[in-house]
Order: C-alpha cells, then structure tokens, then sequence
DNA sequence: CTCCCTACTGTCAGTGACTGCCAATTGGCA
DNA sequence: TGCCAATTGGCAGTCACTGACAGTAGGGAG
C-alpha cells in the first residue's frame, strides 16, 4: 500500500469518526459539512472529494461492504434465505455490537441511521439494491428460478432483514441478530 | 368546499401539471424550482407552502393515498395478501394505464419515477412505509400474529407490490398488474 | 353592509448541500 | 533529478429549503 493510498485513508477515517461523534451529539441535521471540515482540519471540498454527499459519512463502511458482498455470494448456490443465514453465522458475534476497536462501532451507526428521519430513504434504498442483487443471484443459481419470482423473493428477504436488523436496534442490541433473522424466516416460509 | 379551498386546490393542480410536465420533458434534476414557479405564475415559496419539498411534486397523489388506504383497511380484516388482492381488484384497469382525464395519468408519474435516481429512495421509504402499515393491520387483524413476525409479512408483501409494479413499468403498461401481483403472491407463498 | 379575523400569497434574506474550476503541493516513478 | 498524476485548498456559483414580514382577499359576526 503506498504512502498516499494510506494518508488517503487516515485522511477518510479522521473525518468519518469525527463526524459521526458529532453526528451523535448534536444530531444529524444540526451538523454541518463546514463544522465536520473545521473539526477535522481539512477543507470542506476534501470531505466532498471522499464521501461525495453527507449522507456517505453514516453510511460507507468497509467492513458493510464486505458482508454485503458475501451474502449475495452465497446466495448464488445456497439460496437468498440460506445465504443470509450462512453468512451471518459466519460473522463473530461481538462484531455485531460494535465493541471492536473498528471506526466506532457497527451498532452507533444503526443507532445513528435510524434516530435520523433523513437516512431512512437511504437505508430503504440499500435494502431494495440488496434485494435486486440477491435475487439476481437467486435466479442465477442452480435453483432455476425464474427472474420475476426471483426478484420478489430477493426483496422480500431483504426487507426482512431490514426488520429482523430494525428489531434489533430495539433492543439496544441485546436481542441475537441471528434469532431474529431465524424468526424472520419463519415468517417468510410459513404463510 | 369553499371558494378559498377550491383555489387552493386549483393551483396545486396547476403547479403540480406545469412540474410534471416539465420534468417529463427536461428531466427531474435539470428543472428548478424557480422555473416551475415561473411557468406556473405563482411564486417559489407558494410552491413549498403547498408540496413542501420537490420531490412531493411527483409523489403528492390523492389517488395513490386513498387506494393505500383501502389497502390497508382490507388487510385489518382478510390480511395483508387479500387485501391487496380485493383492493386491486376494485380498481377499474383503465385507472391504471392513466387514460383517464387525472392529473396527466398514473403511468407516466411512475414511469418519471422509475427513470428518476433521485427519486428511488423515496419510493422506497413509501414502500417501506406501506409495509409497516400492513404490518400492524396483520397484528391488529384476527389472526392473532405476533407484531415480529406480522412485520416481516408486511414488508414482504409491500416489496412484492413494488416489484410487481415496476415490472408493470419495464412492460411500459402493457402487462396486468393484477396478473403480475398474482405471480408476485405465488413467488410469495411457494417456498 | 361593514368590520375583523384568518388563510393565502409574495418578497427578501439567509443557510447549507453540492459542483466546477484553477492553483499549489507532494508522492510515485522513469 | 525531473516529469506526471493524485491530493488538497480556495473560490465562486447553483439550488433546495426556511423563517420573518407585509399585503390581499375570502368568510363569518354584528
């Protein structure tokens, strides 16, 4: 990795957890891009350079990405339900609450996204790509699942993701996200 | 209705046809405010008076708000999938192809939607929306379904219907929504 | 019919997200 | 060492959206 590729980096991470500290403290709407700036030391037009709109300082994440990536692989030879399942069996549960050392905590920023109206659309809008994508895997799998059908059941195992994730932040993460998803399932299947 | 109530109604109507209209032709993100308030003779801040931001100018249906609520009424009393069903089933067909003389038709406000990016997270937060509320008319409903699970139905069929309705569009209003919410329901319930 | 209240509208000033452009710096590489 | 390209900062500008104030006109009370 070269130099630049990681001040780039520090540079991102530096300005992502300062502005989710003040997103946290002072509200998501209440902060501005300029504050972010000045707090980070950085012009407002760097911020813009990485993240491209305030919305992406909640929501990218590496690691996101990643489970995103792995559940859509696995959907593609087990199935949208199973890979979902898999996937989230194969994550340390620890990692869920956010007590890892990573950028703050997974948990603070679901927290964040959901006490924050603006970020609903955006958080329903990642759930729908989800959807597409696992039922484009779906119907690219073994299962010979016609696109249509395939589609809508891709989008309704996001969706109950989405819940299985929103009842969990209910419970201040308490609750074990895979129970969750298991009840989900269950309310899928049977019905 | 009052003088003062049918003005105020007049000028929505008139508003909101020079918005579409002009988004229609230019484009959603290439159309400012200031150009709809122009054309329409009234001023810019008359506009968000009434729609409140820019996007309820495409979204804001009377139409789309009582067929929602039919929905939801039906599935307090034969559930979530029947109600769609039975409200579907008391649309007149022609309703939907927007052939009628309303507001410039359903079809081409969907159609602007679905080649708008800007306006998916929207429709997607109103799908969620919908889902929450099928949801609670599940749990309410004589089935005695606990909220999680009647939750995760909700969103489940409500994705469905988004599905269903986009396909409808890549059909360009040739298909039959009712057939494709049929298709939609068995893709649903098998499996 | 008149007076007053209230709803509707317009104007103005301001905030904040976001973008394009240009210049300066600095790491990477031949 | 010298050139290229990426990173950054600064600046000006657009546009969505909001609060405050003022003028106008409908609607009801007397």
């Amino acid at each position: 990795m070269n130099l630049r590729e990681r001040r780039r980096a520090d540079t991102m991470r530096a300005v992502q957890r300062v502005a989710l500290d003040l997103f946290e403290r002072r509200g998501y709407d209440a902060v501005s891009i300029a504050q972010i700036a000045a707090e980070a030391q950085v012009a407002e037009r760097t911020v813009y350079r990485h993240f491209g709109t305030k919305e992406m300082l909640v929501v990218h994440d590496e690691l996101d990405a990643a489970f995103i990536g792995d559940v859509v692989r696995r959907a593609t030879t087990v199935g949208a339900i199973a890979g979902v399942r898999e996937a989230l069996a194969a994550v340390p549960p620890e990692a869920w609450r956010g007590e890892g050392a990573e950028a703050g905590g997974w948990l603070r920023k679901m927290r964040l996204l959901r006490a924050t109206p603006s970020l609903h659309a955006t958080f329903e809008r990642a759930t729908s790509t989800l959807g597409d994508a696992l039922g484009a895997a779906e119907s690219a799998a073994a299962t010979g699942l016609a696109p249509y059908p395939a589609r809508v059941r891709g989008r309704a195992v996001a969706a109950m993701l989405a819940v299985a994730v929103d009842a969990w932040l209910e419970s201040d993460g308490e609750a074990d996200l895979r129970d969750l998803v298991a009840q989900g399932i269950d309310a899928l299947t049977t019905g």
